[in-house]
DNA sequence: AGCATGACTAGGC
DNA sequence: AGCCTAGCCATGC
């Protein structure tokens, strides 16, 4: 049987705004926490990305912070996030960071 | 019920 | 430019 959908309605406006970002783009936190409803429930969104058994089948790789950059610590999720990335043909800088003017997702 | 934690952000100095 | 602070939300103990 599909997964019961818990939590409080705004942990699943956050899951169905992240499902919503196409492949090869990228969305901030405080944008998804924007298109939730609750421009302010940024910690919400990433308590939610934080819990691993909360992010299954979400696109968790495609939320950076507001810098472009990946928020993950080296050897912490950071290079698996950016393989993933890359994957979906998303093209870092030198700088590591991604850049959003050009991958930012705009519904 | 209160406090701490967590992949953030904007603003101030 | 880099560091500090306050604001924000859900969850766990």
């Amino acid at each position: 049987m599909p997964q019961q959908e818990t939590g409080t309605e705004l942990s699943q406006r956050i899951k169905r705004a992240l499902k919503r970002i196409p492949r090869g783009k990228v969305a901030t936190y405080a944008q998804i926490a924007a298109l939730a409803g609750h421009p302010r429930a940024v910690r919400a969104v990433f308590w939610i990305l934080h819990s691993s058994s909360r992010k299954a089948k979400l696109p968790w790789q495609r939320v950076i912070n507001s810098r472009g950059r990946i928020s993950l610590k080296l050897g912490n999720g950071y290079e698996q996030q950016r393989a993933l990335l890359e994957r979906e043909g998303i093209v870092f800088e030198l700088g590591g960071s991604v850049d959003l003017g050009r991958y930012q997702w705009r519904p």
